[in-house]
DNA sequence: AACCTATTTTGAACATGTTCAAAACATGAG
DNA sequence: CTCATGTTTTGAACATGTTCAAAATAGGTT
């Protein structure tokens, strides 16, 4: 039995070691498989594919981001400063995996992926990070009109802008870390003016397609 | 010369014929060159790869769409209905290719895919996409503070939307129908709304942020 | 120890996207 | 017509993800 376990260690460490050096299309399992001193077909015995090693592989390095940036999150300033420390820390984190990161995120977003923000396979990782947001949110948050929806309002911004990263070229990745900023400021001054009787009309409506959105489809 | 014609229109042909029969991963390059009575080789010598045959594909399918969607929208009324209108038809169209849309589709979001809304390859299709949403605006953006740019934030909106619809599982995609609904309402709202001095504040950050995206990267 | 059963490991085989050198073909010049 | 040159076509070969039946091994039972 704990042969077993350290021959599955040793193929995951073999392809975490791999991804980082290649790539995840420049890895392949005949690699992954001599690297960790075992046959090809030994690999498929421990793990159904390749996107299985990719998708452990997402999980760590998701923990890993949302660790380091809830860090950075302790001081009690505004919704909108607390976001956006929370965000430049997440973006950075991300930054020190390089091309790997957006060849892991870019391979998410497929529906069929295991790693879809959205598959029922990343359900855990995707509650605790509304859950993130939900604390982030403090008492900004507590008497809103939407309430329990912001947190989910806000992990779809930070997916938003996350899918903007995957695509900036620019250097630095200067542009989202720009979008960052200004989409923290305008977040923080609409939940605010959301309060207003004037929004009380839009807010309804919001509050609808949460509605239908939540509604079962057995 | 017309025999290369010839060729090149029976591949891709036997593309599309097999993809809506079989999807695009049950589709394999050598059924397509065996369909068009042609050598798996002879193939690749007209196109660079599986991925270029389904690019026309997608091209033609999203210009089927558009024309389709294009065709219920001559009715004067309320921007919001008027986008309404459009986007139902743009749904039901899709509908029709079944999974295949959603494959497409999906295989579209990747940022390596040529069909990515956001790369090079697409500009052309984007631009016209986002120009139609120009007409649709109607007179209602002429005299808005965001001007040039509610095009693109419908077009924004549409893709948000088509998404969702990647990843509805609802039967006949009634949350997506629903969501339409009530976002075409919503942003009517918006457009409105965001008229008011008390707006003035966000507006500019809004254009702040269109300021960052559109910097030039060299 | 001998044996049995369940677990682990192996390597060959398969399907598919892709590449490529060689063969077949077409076309225009002499 | 014959040849040379450029275009088109072919089929074999390769890389890689994946499957699978058989072999090896481990662990417990008699």
């Amino acid at each position: 039995m704990r042969k077993a376990d350290r021959t599955r260690a040793a193929i995951q460490q073999a392809a975490f070691t791999l991804f980082a050096q290649r790539g995840l299309h420049g890895t392949t399992m005949r690699q992954i498989a001599k690297t960790a001193g075992v046959s090809l077909g030994n690999a498929y015995y421990y793990f159904p594919g390749k996107e299985a090693l990719v998708f452990e592989f997402y999980e760590l390095m998701h923990q890993q981001l949302l660790k380091a940036s809830l860090d950075s999150v302790n001081a009690n300033q505004t919704l909108a400063t607390r976001l956006e420390s929370f965000l430049i820390q997440y973006f950075m984190s991300i930054e020190a995996f390089h091309t790997l990161a957006r060849e892991v995120l870019a391979g998410a977003i497929h529906p069929s992926s295991p790693m879809s923000p959205f598959s029922q396979a990343s359900r855990d990782l995707r509650q605790r990070t509304i859950d993130l947001f939900h604390e982030l949110g403090g008492t900004d948050i507590k008497s809103h009109p939407l309430q329990s929806r912001l947190p989910l309002l806000l992990w779809l911004m930070h997916l938003a802008l996350t899918l903007y990263w995957i695509y900036d070229l620019s250097p630095e990745k200067a542009k989202t870390h720009q979008l960052v900023k200004l989409s923290c400021r305008l977040s923080g001054q609409l939940i605010k003016i959301t309060r207003l009787p004037l929004m009380s009309s839009m807010i309804k409506q919001i509050r609808a397609m949460f509605l239908a959105h939540e509604k079962e489809t057995l």
